[in-house]
DNA sequence: TTGGTTTATTTACATTGTTAAGTAAATTTG
DNA sequence: CAAATTTACTTAACAATGTAAATAAACCAA
């Protein structure tokens, strides 16, 4: 069945372009610049034949949004070489705070915008990559605890924590809304890793009196 | 000049209008169903009148964000009476959940949306409503520092810190990231809580070893 | 009353997501 | 190989949106 494999192949790669252009558009000038006809345009096919590839707009995004998170992934290759699981922490939540600054309009996409969320939801999915990246940051809180170098607490609530708190730097910057306390841009980064900074100190287990 | 005075008065008058129709359209179902044309319909206008007393969108939003930092002083009422900064500290967080997560499209508008920051620095006005609910907070930890409570530190770092901490929160849980990892609904509110109650242990002073 | 200014409307345009109907080519079937 | 059918794509169109320009109506000062 040579024929319908062919077939196969090119559907997915006219798929491919789709994602390609959608992400070229993005990229360039935010996503508020993607419209099916731009991408009908950049991939030379009538704005129709995108939704015969895709239900509609939002199933393009949660196929981005699937991409992001292996180029999130990727952010994290540096991380394995890294024994001390505090350390691997707080690098984790550094290379979480690079990632979300040099891919706005993804980070936008995966962790900030409802759309592609409710595809998931409609499709009862459940958000397999962020629950997969969420679970490597639970396994490091865990052993964290486990080698006494974070207090002992549910680590499940501790990870949720700590992913809030770097979101929140990330989204808040992101929104522009850091502006008023970091004034010049050049600053921002180093300051969003001060505070990661006093967080990790600030959980550092040391033996609290009380 | 009573007749100026008058007019004045009538141009608050529509102007309020507007406004109020718009809260009434995001209120009932988000923000994506607030249209000029909507605007219009509720105030018994034109589409295009309102023009005359909005320059674009933006700015019916930039408004609208205004009146979200009222709102949000209301919530903060309880604060006067409590009078051990950790304590007001950790009750200004829970207010701030509680804010988030009852008036989602407020919150929305003053947090996450880019478009009424926009405006802002287009008219090189700096977001007065954010910088002042932020000192309020910076003040408190600055007190937290002065009395011992929490280890001394740049205030204004730590009060970015405890703002992206809550703002991740509410932002996660308001764009439907949490599903995943609080299931019901009604362990969303009680799970934050205890986030942030994590969060005040963690940096209570306590007299570290190192 | 006249003429100018403010205020509102009508009309219009361009852009968007999306659907319905049609067409031509590729493939399967007899 | 010819006819039937399926596939891949396009054209045309709809409805909603933000917004601008031209126009009319209301109002007021002279």
């Amino acid at each position: 069945m040579g024929i319908q494999e062919r077939k196969e192949k090119q559907k997915l790669e006219i798929r491919k372009q789709i994602l390609d252009a959608s992400i070229k558009l993005f990229s360039d000038e935010g996503f508020g610049n993607v419209t099916i006809r731009k991408i009908a345009d950049l991939i030379e096919y009538s704005p129709t034949t995108v939704y015969l590839y895709f239900k509609d707009k939002d199933e393009i995004f949660a196929a981005l949004h699937d991409i992001g998170f292996q180029k999130m992934t990727e952010f994290n290759r540096n991380l394995a070489s890294i024994h001390n699981p505090l350390l691997r922490l707080h690098k984790m939540g550094e290379n979480y705070l690079h990632f979300g600054m040099e891919n706005p309009e993804f980070y936008n996409l995966m962790f900030i915008m409802g759309e592609p969320m409710k595809v998931f939801s409609e499709m009862g999915c459940d958000w397999k990559p962020g629950d997969a990246a969420i679970s490597v940051l639970k396994a490091t809180v865990t052993e964290c605890m486990e080698k006494g170098f974070i207090a002992k607490a549910d680590p499940q609530l501790v990870s949720l924590a700590i992913w809030s708190f770097v979101h929140g730097l990330v989204s808040l910057a992101l929104r522009g809304r850091m502006e008023k306390f970091v004034e010049q841009k050049e600053l921002l980064m180093p300051v969003m890793k001060e505070a990661v900074n006093w967080l990790i100190n600030n959980i550092e287990y040391t033996g609290k009196e009380n």
